[in-house]
DNA sequence: AGCTATGATTGAAA
DNA sequence: TTTCAATCATAGCT
């Protein structure tokens, strides 16, 4: 810089105009008209090259001075394209980068567990989903239900606040940048393009932190749902009366133990589960009585005895003869008991 | 505390 | 998709 200057001053032979001359249209058109293109081009640029060394006032006044002469804009423009060709060119690398993956991930999950999306769908149905997964009595599931509606509301709102937080910081920190950088680009080479640069350098940093949000209101969300999916764990057996209306079932038909799925709904009902449960409740059935069916024979005898006596029941208040209520026929084997109810 | 019963989950198979 | 088979984790009993 020093030996810049030198090496100006020395070529021009001039410590700058008087202010007053700077701007003014007539000096320069007496200068202009002396054929000092060359000087004149050395003189601003001297200037500007001075101008750290002046006072703050001084500064002002020459910066006010330089912005008004008639050469600003060419130096400026020649400026502009010297440094678009050098500096920019380097950063041009990074230019125009895709859509991060990671946030791309973490939108996805947002929207699929109803944090952002739609205000109220979203979020409930995938409540909903998941208390229908849950099962449980259905009590129990409204409540975890609602409770693990309410946590992830209280998530949402958060998240929501949050972003709104970060947008409004986001804009109003490149709204202050780019109002700075306008500014500045009176006095120094700065191309709207760099403008642009720099707003989408404020962005992904902000983007940082907007991620930030995000992994850690994901978090939130599988710690809320890791909770729920213990709370599933938590279960109760189902009451002597849905155990009963089962049993019966599964006894009635042990040839073919496979209830239809409307069979399943008519069950969950009277039962007061979810077809899944009932679901469920069959297949453990099932794979419990084939592994040991001595351990279920009295069981087994228990409710064949019932729906025999059941069956009779009906038979004889209808005044018909029904077909037997156990049609042991395949499947799982039948087992032996004797008119008592005993092997 | 230890044991069994039982509802739920998971991964493979059909 | 449904079912099977193994397994998990808790309920509930002794």
């Amino acid at each position: 810089m020093d030996d810049q200057t030198r090496m100006m001053t020395g070529l021009t032979g001039l410590g700058g105009l008087p202010q007053g001359d700077v701007g003014d249209p007539d000096s320069v058109r007496k200068q202009q008209s002396l054929g000092q293109p060359q000087q004149d081009i050395g003189d601003i640029l001297q200037q500007i090259m001075a101008i750290t060394d002046e006072s703050l006032d001084e500064a002002q006044a020459r910066k006010h001075a330089l912005n008004c002469h008639r050469m600003k804009p060419a130096l400026f423009s020649v400026l502009c394209e010297i440094k678009e060709k050098t500096v920019l060119s380097i950063r041009g690398v990074q230019e125009e980068d895709p859509p991060d993956p990671q946030i791309m991930r973490l939108d996805n999950m947002l929207l699929a567990e109803g944090v952002s999306g739609p205000e109220k769908g979203g979020g409930s149905a995938a409540a909903a989903a998941a208390a229908a997964a849950a099962g449980g009595s259905p009590t129990d599931s409204s409540i975890e239900h609602s409770d693990y509606r309410a946590k992830l509301a209280q998530i949402r709102q958060i998240y929501h606040s949050e972003l709104e937080k970060y947008e409004q910081a986001c804009s109003e920190f490149t709204n202050h940048v780019m109002n700075l950088l306008r500014e500045q680009s009176r006095t120094r080479p700065i191309s709207p393009k760099e403008i642009e640069r720099m707003v989408a350098i404020i962005h992904r940093k902000f983007s940082s932190i907007q991620m930030q949000l995000k992994q850690s209101t994901c978090e939130a969300v599988m710690i809320l749902r890791s909770r729920f999916l213990d709370a599933r764990r938590k279960r109760r057996n189902f009451n002597k009366q849905a155990t009963e209306v089962l049993n019966e079932y599964f006894y009635s038909h042990l040839s073919n133990p496979y209830p239809s799925e409307e069979a399943k709904e008519e069950l969950a009902k009277k039962c007061g589960i979810t077809v899944s449960q009932v679901s469920n409740w069959f297949g453990n059935k099932r794979i419990r009585y084939k592994k040991n069916i001595g351990k279920f024979q009295e069981e087994a005898n228990l409710y064949a005895v019932k729906t025999a006596v059941d069956a009779a029941n009906v038979s004889a208040q209808a005044s018909q003869a029904n077909s037997p209520a156990t049609p042991n026929s395949g499947g799982y084997p039948a087992p032996c008991y004797t008119p008592d109810g005993r092997l």
